[in-house]
DNA sequence: TATGATAATGTGACCGGTCACATTATCTGC
DNA sequence: GCAGATAATGTGACCGGTCACATTATCATA
C-alpha cells in the first residue's frame, strides 16, 4: 500500500521532464524555465518528494555535517558553546552534530568512523590540548579548535580573551584595594591556564607587586579541586584575603571551604571566578565573575569552519572573545589595614 | 600527488579479485576462503583503504546514525542523559548525534532535515510534550520518548520513576515529622510534574493527611522560579516548615529566597529536590535530594530504539527508573512542635 | 533565409558501496 | 568417474542523487 521513498526521476515522470530538469529545480538553477519550474514544483509537492540526503552526499562528495567533539557534554562551559554552534551551522545550512570524547581512545574512535568514512566536512574541537587528541585528525581536514590557541598555523581556533579575563579579575581585586589576591588556576598544561595566569600576572606586575608561587594553588577545574585548594592555602602563612579562581566551578568549592572555616565571604575573604556558570547569583554569596559569552564563542567556531572550507589556503585566524566583569556579592573592598 | 579516496574496487584490483569478495571480507561474510581474506585484508592495511559511510548508507538503506533532541543542551539532565545514550549507541555500532531545539519551529525544521532525508534511522526526543513536538514525527518512524510516558501506545519512553521519586520526597519529610509539607511542582503540563505531584499526594494520603492546594506553587524548573514560588509561600500563612521542591533548580531558588528573609535552613525549613545536581553538595547548606541516574535512562533510551527498529511490532515498553535518596544538610527533624 | 548565440532540456555515466543471481571450483557418495 | 551438493568467487544492476556533455528550441542578426 504504502509506496516506498520517492525519488527524483518518479517526479521527472510526473512532470513529464527529465529527472536533470527535477534536480535543477531543487538546486534552484536559473536553467529551468518558469513554466517548468512551476509545474515540477507542483509534482513534488503532490508526490511530497524530498530529496535523499545521503544520495546528495554521496553525488557531491560532501555531507555538509559538521561535527563538534567535546570532552564531555554535562560541563555547562561546553553545552553553551555547543549550542552556539549549532544555532550559526543551521544558518548556513551545514547540519551541527555533537559527541563527546572522555579520553582519548574514545576520541580516536569517532574521529576514525567521522572522518574517513566521509561523515562529516568538519570538526569543531574543544579543548584540544586535553591529552593527545589534536594529534589524532588527519592533516589537513577543516577543524577549528575552540579554547585553546592553535599552536598549528594551519588550524584556526576561538577562545575567551583568556588572559583580559585573568587580568581583568586581578585587576578588579586590586581596584578593590587587595595588595595580596592569591589564585585558584586550572591544570597547568592547558592553555587557557597558562592565559588566564599570564593576565594575572600582568596585573600585578603593573601594580608593582610581585608574582609569588606561594599564593597560587593548581586545581582542575572542579568545585572539589577549589575546595582543596582554599583548605592548602590555610596552611599557609597568611591568609588568603582574596582569591581569584580561574573559573567558577572552583571558586563554589572555594566559597564552601572556607564557610566550613568560619571565614566570611566577602568581608573576610573576596572571590571572584571567571564564567558565570547560570547557578552564580544562587551561591550565598551571589558570585562575582567574569561572564564568557559561550554562545559567541560557538557561533565564531562555525563560522572559521565554514571559511577554511571555503579557502582551504587562506591564513588561519585566532579569534578571541572578550570576558564581562559581572560585580556581585562576592567581592568587596579590602578594610583590613593595607593587606600584605 | 595526494591520490583520491581509495575504493572497494581499488582494492579488489589490487588484490585480484573482484570488489564483492572485498565487500565480503569487510563484512565479514563466511563466504570468503583464508587465503583470499588473508590476501585482501593485507591490501586493505596496504593502500590504507576505509569503507564509506556514506556510500554505505545509501547502498543498504540505513544510516546507522541516531539522534537525540532534547530543548536545549544546557541543561545538565539532559547532557547526561545525552552521554548516557551516546555511549550506549556506540556499543551498537550506531552514531548518536544531538540536537536541541528550543522551540517547536526548529524542531520541526530539524526533523524535516533529518527524517525524510535518510540521515537518521531513529530518534531519542527528550520532553516530547513540552510543546507540540511529539506530533511533528512522522508516524512509524522509530522513536523512544524520554522524560514522559508516551500516550501512543506504539512508542516506547524511558523516565525516572516520577510517582516514587514524589512520593519518597514527600514520604522523607514526613519521617522527619512534618505534618505540613509544602510543594514546588514543574510546569503543570508535564508529565512528569504531574506523576511527582502524585507520588507526594499519595504519601500524604498514607499519612492521613490531606493534599491542600494552599500548599503547592508551580515553578517552571528554573533557580529563579523557585524563588519567586518561596517569596509567595510567605504571603500564606502559616509559613512552610517542609518544602519538597520537585527538582534541584527550583530548591536551589527556594534556598535563596529564605536565606534572604533570614530563614535558618534546616533548623526553620528543611527543603528537599530532586535531581542531584553536580553542585549539589556545594550550596549552603548541601542539598538532601533524589537522585536520577540519568547515564541510565540515556542507556535504556538507546537499547529501546534499537529494539524497535529490530522488532517493528513488539509492544512498546515504558521503562522507569528508581530515584535514589540521597540525605545531606537540607532536611532535618522537625523540632517545632507537631507542626500545623 | 541562413547563421550563430543563447536558453532550456535531455542523456548517460558516476559517486562507492550492496544486492541478487550467475558462475566456477571443490568435495561427497555411489 | 560422474551427478549433485556445497563452497568460493564474479557479474552487473541498483541506491538516489549530481556531473559533464549533447541535443533541441528560440531568437537576433546579417
Amino acid at each position: 500500500m504504502a509506496q516506498s521513498r520517492k525519488t527524483i526521476r518518479d517526479v521527472a515522470t510526473n512532470a513529464r521532464v527529465s529527472h536533470q530538469t527535477v534536480s535543477r529545480v531543487i538546486n534552484n538553477s536559473d536553467q529551468v524555465s518558469p513554466v517548468t519550474r512551476a509545474r515540477v514544483k507542483s509534482v513534488i509537492k503532490e508526490l511530497d518528494y524530498r530529496p535523499h540526503a545521503v544520495a546528495r552526499s554521496l553525488a557531491i562528495g560532501r555531507s555538509c555535517t559538521f561535527v563538534c567533539i567535546s570532552p564531555n557534554l554535562v560541563d555547562l562551559t561546553f553545552a553553551g558553546i555547543l549550542e552556539g554552534a549549532e544555532a550559526e551551522a543551521r544558518g548556513f545550512e551545514y547540519m551541527l552534530v555533537s559527541s563527546s570524547a572522555p579520553d582519548e581512545d574514545v576520541f580516536s574512535a569517532l574521529i576514525d568512523q567521522l572522518i574517513p568514512t566521509s561523515r562529516v566536512d568538519g570538526m569543531i574541537i574543544i579543548n584540544p590540548y586535553v591529552d593527545a587528541r589534536h594529534m589524532l585528525v588527519p592533516k589537513g581536514f577543516p577543524v577549528v579548535y575552540v579554547g585553546s590557541h592553535s599552536k598549528n598555523t594551519s588550524i584556526s581556533s576561538v577562545a575567551l580573551d583568556d588572559f583580559e579575563a585573568g587580568r581583568a579579575a586581578a585587576q578588579h581585586l586590586l581596584d578593590l584595594g587587595y595588595r595580596k589576591i592569591s589564585m585558584v588556576t586550572g591544570p597547568q598544561n592547558e592553555d587557557c591556564t597558562q592565559d588566564r595566569s599570564a593576565g594575572y600576572r600582568y596585573a600585578l606586575q603593573k601594580a608593582g607587586l610581585p608574582y609569588e608561587e606561594v599564593n597560587i594553588r593548581t586545581g582542575d577545574w572542579s568545585a572539589t579541586s577549589g575546595y582543596v585548594a582554599y583548605k592548602s592555602f590555610l596552611a599557609g602563612n597568611p591568609q588568603p584575603t582574596a582569591i581569584f579562581s580561574q573559573n567558577d566551578l572552583m571558586a563554589v568549592g572555594v566559597m564552601r571551604a572556607a564557610r566550613e572555616e568560619n571565614i566570611r565571604i566577602p568581608s573576610e575573604l573576596s572571590v571572584i571566578g571567571i564564567d558565570d556558570i547560570p547557578l552564580a547569583s544562587y551561591f550565598d554569596p551571589k558570585l562575582t565573575t567574569l561572564k564568557q559569552d559561550l554562545n559567541a564563542i560557538g557561533r565564531e567556531a562555525t563560522r572559521l569552519l565554514i571559511d577554511s572550507i571555503g579557502n582551504p589556503n587562506n591564513q588561519r585566524e585566532h579569534v578571541e572573545i572578550a570576558p564581562q566583569l559581572v560585580i556581585r556579592n562576592s567581592t568587596t573592598l579590602h578594610k583590613g589595614g593595607d593587606g600584605q
